[in-house]
DNA sequence: CGCCTTATCTTCGATATCTAAGTATTGGCA
DNA sequence: TGCCAATACTTAGATATCGAAGATAAGGCG
């Protein structure tokens, strides 16, 4: 065991390192965000409708990555502050597609700088190529650990929720 | 603003991929500890304790990264489980050292090993080199986030929670 | 046409986290 | 010695997320 411990303790880093990096990144996101009133939480819809407008609720889901009472919650605050409208399509009373109001589509030009901001701010001091190599990494490490979750569900574990523990790892 | 949503979507890929693959490892990890009736956060006061046994609330708070109150829920439940136990100093009746049980103790060698294998996973495929770039990519980025925050707070801006949107990005 | 399955959104209850406020103990200093 | 500030833990209330179950609507098929 003492080998495994040491082991982990080196890796173990990446783990913790990553997590550190996420939060911190949100943090960046929600300090810029919340000076006009917008949460991370908005931010991402906002996003994906600047794109893409007029998605349904399980639509916005998927691209944002989160369970529908989720979407249901965040697109319900948006619509109370007259940033979306959501409607039925004619010939369909079941789903709702969303649509940004002019005063959403202006927070675009205020938020999105600020990300661009948090992004750059974080990824100083690493040249072009150093970037790319960061990209990759984290891509074959998202790779990797979908193709574990997706053996593990295959051999009927049940999966944990998403929503993670942002501590320090 | 053609030019600044171009660039927007390439630096948004760099939060995007960081947030992604630590809710990968929070899930690959969740679902081996599931399996022992262990959950994430229980985990990572049972690992602080496990290298530094008899702390106190407040230092397991500042070592977990968390708030106290997040870390008082954790102890009262691995209290209950009877992986620890917590008692005051002689001379301090303020603080409540918090000291592992047998049980707690011997838990070490169960979930030691999954969480190798959980990192083990996610770096497969990358080259002892490659992982020492990665890991000192990720270190700057957070000395950068770190050091963003701490202006913003001098600014007088209030840091927002540190609980995560664990979405996409 | 009517029923059963599927799709879509909504509601409910649970969990983990945070901030802010509350309680109790300690320590320093007039 | 007695009081006030600092320390340590606890409680309360808010928020964001999830899974599961509920409610309607649509579509397909005997």
């Amino acid at each position: 065991m003492q080998d495994g411990a040491s082991e982990l303790h080196d890796d173990e880093r990446l783990a913790r390192l990553i997590r550190l990096s996420a939060r911190g990144f949100n943090r960046a996101l929600s300090l810029r965000l919340q000076q006009h009133d917008v949460t991370f939480g908005q931010w991402i819809f906002l996003r994906i409708l600047w794109v893409e407008d007029g998605l349904s609720q399980r639509e916005l889901s998927q691209r944002a990555n989160v369970t529908e009472p989720t979407t249901h919650t965040a697109l319900k605050k948006l619509e109370l502050q007259g940033l979306i409208r959501r409607e039925n399509p004619d010939d369909n009373r079941r789903r709702q597609h969303t649509y940004l109001t002019e005063q959403g589509k202006a927070l675009r030009a205020v938020l999105e700088p600020l990300a661009i901001e948090a992004n750059e701010v974080a990824a100083e001091g690493l040249s072009a190529t150093e970037r790319e190599d960061f990209r990759r990494y984290l891509l074959i490490l998202i790779r990797n650990l979908e193709r574990d979750e997706a053996e593990a569900s295959k051999k009927g574990l049940k999966v944990p929720p998403k929503r993670g523990w942002t501590g320090d790892v």
